[in-house]
DNA sequence: GCACTGTAGTCCTCATGAGGACTTGACGTC
DNA sequence: GACGTCAAGTCCTCATGAGGACTACAGTGC
């Protein structure tokens, strides 16, 4: 894999990273220390530096300071793309039912640009509910969200408190504003994480996040809800079945 | 943004990056050579590599050897989640039919581990075509693909030449497996990209890219193709529309 | 028992210095 | 005019050296 003419710091990234694939260190435990690994490759300490920096860039590995540095556990959380309504399915590939739901804040802000420019003009005062899910098999955050709530049907609700909801979110604002959920869109992007996400999904500087903006509306095309999701994008992979004979309008050889 | 005590280098970043924001240098244009940084930063080289080496990371800007580092255009191409099968929309916002199709190969080949995983016992002889989107306004490579077909089906048949083929893919193999794709599984995960990805897409070492899997079946569950899609994450967003109505099987309220 | 302190081990920052590899373009030769 | 050569400018690699910041833990004093 590595050609013999490769920069040091490059053969060295490879071969840490060989055998932490055949499992030395395993995952979260701890690597040797730098000042090991210039020794035992006979190199500087800024080489080692190097190779290690290109380890972590891939999430193969995170430091920390004064403690050491350790391998990632990068399995993968499944979601389902579209089940946010909970269609009744039980799948035990998804790890996701298991997760633990935290309400950070649940009040009136100003959206951002991203978000007004969806919405409506009359319901552009809104209130956000923010979330995080923890996983607790290994009590890591693993997913941040936000809800963007339009004010005319909650100010003043049950929704305006951190508590967890007494039945689906979707519900509670069917009920509240007397309209159904019948359209969405869906966006999907991969950016760097903020500053504000690295803190709160305990990620390292620099990682990509995948991005969900979800927007659903009513028969009249207001907006009822728009929601984002985050997940650190190397802990996450995205599931979606569907039949085939909605998506082909029409197949030209009948014609 | 940048606190007081922040590291140099990341002092430097921070500094780079938002003036790329505000247009200078422009997307493509070149950024001063790292001995000039030096001079107008007043820290060493090493120092000004580290900030740079942020902003690389980042997919900011892209170093290129004996010529110089320079501003990426990080315009996102728009691609819909469902759209393989020509539903037919005129929707603007979409790019990719402008895209330049090229088929880079189209022999039987081992099918990897996590393909011939998916395939069905007798279908393990497969025919690979692998294909390279182009743009043509930038003339830069946008994505990378691969589709799987079962060799019972294909093997001697014009899918064996790098031809363009006379209409899409799947009507194709609906036509010689005599079969009707009805469901179809898709899977989305953002990685680093390969060796060869760097290459074909002309990508800095250590991008990510998004990974689609597309998996069709016929009505007896048997495999019919399965492709795969490669795009780097940084350029390009998936959208996704869909009534609810399918998606929300009961609603508790009317029990 | 508890709180504080010091120390060792760890990763992080940054300077200096040197050589190499790659690309471009000018120049000279044929 | 075509081709090869050379030099300048660029980014890339790597060593050495030093200091700092952070964490865990053992020991000390109360």
């Amino acid at each position: 894999m590595t050609s013999a003419r490769a920069p040091k710091y490059q053969r060295i990234a490879d071969a840490l990273r060989s055998e932490i694939r055949n499992g030395t260190p395993p995952a979260g435990e701890r690597m040797p220390a730098e000042t090991d690994l210039v020794e035992r490759f006979g190199v500087s300490l800024p080489t080692v530096r190097q190779a290690l920096g290109v380890l972590r860039t891939e999430g193969v590995i995170e430091s920390r300071q004064g403690i050491g540095t350790f391998v990632r556990d990068n399995r993968r959380l499944q979601r389902r793309s579209r089940n946010r309504y909970g269609r009744a399915r039980d799948d035990k590939k998804l790890l996701t039912a298991h997760l633990r739901h935290e309400i950070i804040s649940a009040q009136p802000e100003e959206p951002p640009q991203e978000i007004s420019a969806l919405l409506d003009e009359p319901t552009k005062r809104i209130l956000v509910r923010r979330r995080r899910l923890i996983n607790p098999d290994t009590n890591r955050p693993e997913e941040l969200g936000a809800s963007y709530l339009p004010g005319e049907y909650v100010f003043g609700t049950f929704l305006e408190t951190t508590d967890v909801v007494p039945k689906a979110l979707f519900l509670c604002i069917e009920d509240l504003s007397g309209k159904r959920y019948v359209r969405a869109e869906d966006k999907w992007q991969v950016r760097i994480a903020s500053d504000d996400e690295v803190d709160r999904l305990e990620l390292p500087t620099g990682t990509n996040v995948v991005h969900l903006t979800h927007v659903a509306r009513a028969a009249d095309d207001t907006v009822l809800e728009i929601s984002e999701s985050v997940w650190p994008a190397d802990r996450v992979v995205i599931l979606d079945e569907y039949d085939l004979n909605d998506e082909i309008s029409a197949r030209p050889s009948e014609v």
